[in-house]
DNA sequence: CAGTAAGCGAGACGGTACGTCGGGTCTTACC
DNA sequence: GGTAAGACCCGACGTACCGTCTCGCTTACTG
């Protein structure tokens, strides 16, 4: 059947803007039937794409992990200088969160899919910082697996200066990369 | 009654106690039912001292905030040099924090209690990053704002290296601060 | 707890009314909640008592098994002549039928308990049966069995009299009365 | 197309059967899809076929009332004397019920095309009633229609003998026969 | 020391969301 | 052009949890 996969797409598109939408509005007190109709679609129709409400968040948060995997790999991590490396992952982050902000809502764990969140994002990151430090870029007095969950922290209180205090996308990313790199401390020149 | 405001005090603590525990467990989806149950106390008492699930959570959270407006109360802090002040600061958060995980797996939003949180814990960070600026030991470069909110994001990093990746609460504050202070570039010599 | 065994009687005794009278008018397209709404009860309660529709219906047969069982009782069968027997029987039926037409509009097997029906109402009238053969009163050319699920079988049929052909509770007894005893066949003289 | 109408009665008939045969074996919780599955036929052709499920029970129905009707017309009932003619009457309807079974598992009021079961069944029994009512074979002092129901009653029950008691078809035609023409009570000879 | 009022457990209740399932309508591809 | 496959909407079903309520009991203060 032709048009299966394109409806089938653009259906689960649409189920997942409306979540999306709903979830960052009304956060995890949106209904089933809410989502489903603001969807304009049947309950019955949902639950036939997202078998469960756990499922839908995971869909959200698969679309962005996609989403933010796109980003992460137009950033040529490995073909720019560390710091600018750095720069860029983060503010591909804080790009692609302001899209999914549904997902600053919810719990934690819910809906970090532990595969592809890892895969697609972590070890580009952990990749980037191994090269710093190997480089001489970073410091190598911290532990590195520290460092990285830091650092995707961070991302999240970047994402967070955004939607929470309202500031600019740029101004949140070099704010975050600023701290992350050089810390708050005043350079002893 | 001679006895209600003790044991008031009593049955609401073994409550929040249970609560801490099986929200830390168990997320989100522990019951009420099961909470009072393993507080070895009735719904209906439950219901008693927190008639809603938001206001248990909410007094969860300012048992938190006590007991961490306490510590940073005893940590001194503008009567250190600033960097000390930091670590102290840190250290005093990945502790207490250690003692209320359950907190950590639930919703933002829900249970900072906007007030108790700003005053008591948010504005003496506040003034101490403030008094780093003033006496030149932190940067001036930053806007504040966003430096409070990333400090006191980081802070919440530092514990989840300790719930998450079993750091100890020692290496979790003294790395979490270096990355603060310090940054993660090398030293230009 | 005092008010429990009457209050879950009262509430049961409500549930069955307003089952009754739905069931009776829109048959089995009368849904749950139309129910419990009619009984003035909430959904949750209705399933509380009946934890299945098909509960619902067994409790309304019992319920009517008990008010057919305890006509039969009164009308002392064994104490008056065959004849006299058996007209009481079918107007105790199609009396106490006419309370519960609900029944009459749901599938045969579905109500019928096997257990109840068959102890308190089939059992007395196998004996008036027999007590009919063994007295002369009752022809013996017939299969036993036959004679009970034939006789059996027209009680509802002249329950039928009354509720599909609006013929009163008496005409419709006694007809089916005289039918069952005589026959239609005229007398030969 | 020339082969329509034939197909049409080919798939039609097998859709028939195997919702008789589903029906009868699992009453009213057969769907419609089993039906279709059972019937080989994809769920959408069912539905063209018979739009509605109550349309296919008024189908099997139909079906019935034709199989019935024939054999009421080769009884040719108006040319023997009336005794004769109800035992015909029984022994055709208990005959062609077996092979209908599926509709004595489901409610009354469903199955009952009040037109052609009116005009092609009752009809000739209230003739054949009324002729013995006239040529003095039955008894006048019961109310005609009540008889006739009760009679159209009775073909069931005799059918009840078969499929619930297992009795033959004959000795159930005569055992209801005899009750229906002569009743239950000893001959004062 | 007896009476009494408060707090407690138990648990029924109304309400609402969840996930499942069947009925009936429709579209698309195949033959 | 009719058939099979199957997506879709609708609404009922049965389950679970929330927050409210009313009981009857215990317990610790009070006259």
């Amino acid at each position: 059947m032709a048009r299966s996969p394109m409806m089938r797409d653009r259906v689960s598109a649409s189920i997942l803007d409306a979540a999306a939408t709903l979830l960052a509005e009304e956060g995890d007190s949106a209904s089933m039937a809410q989502i489903a109709a603001s969807a304009g679609v049947g309950r019955a129709t949902l639950y036939r794409y997202f078998p469960t409400r756990e499922a839908l968040v995971r869909g959200l948060s698969s679309a962005a992990i996609d989403d933010l995997a796109g980003r992460i790999d137009a950033a040529a991590l490995d073909q720019v200088p560390v710091r600018e490396a750095v720069a860029r992952t983060v503010r591909a982050f804080v790009t692609a969160g302001a899209t999914w902000a549904a997902l600053a809502r919810i719990g934690r764990e819910d809906w970090k899919d532990p595969v592809d969140l890892e895969t697609r994002v972590v070890t580009p990151v952990r990749a980037l910082l191994e090269r710093g430090v190997a480089d001489g870029t970073l410091r190598r007095d911290l532990p590195a697996q520290a460092v990285v969950t830091l650092f995707t922290g961070m991302l999240e209180l970047g994402l967070r200066l955004v939607l929470e205090q309202g500031l600019g996308v740029e101004d949140a990313s070099a704010t975050t990369t600023a701290l992350f790199l050089d810390g708050a401390a005043a350079q002893e020149s």
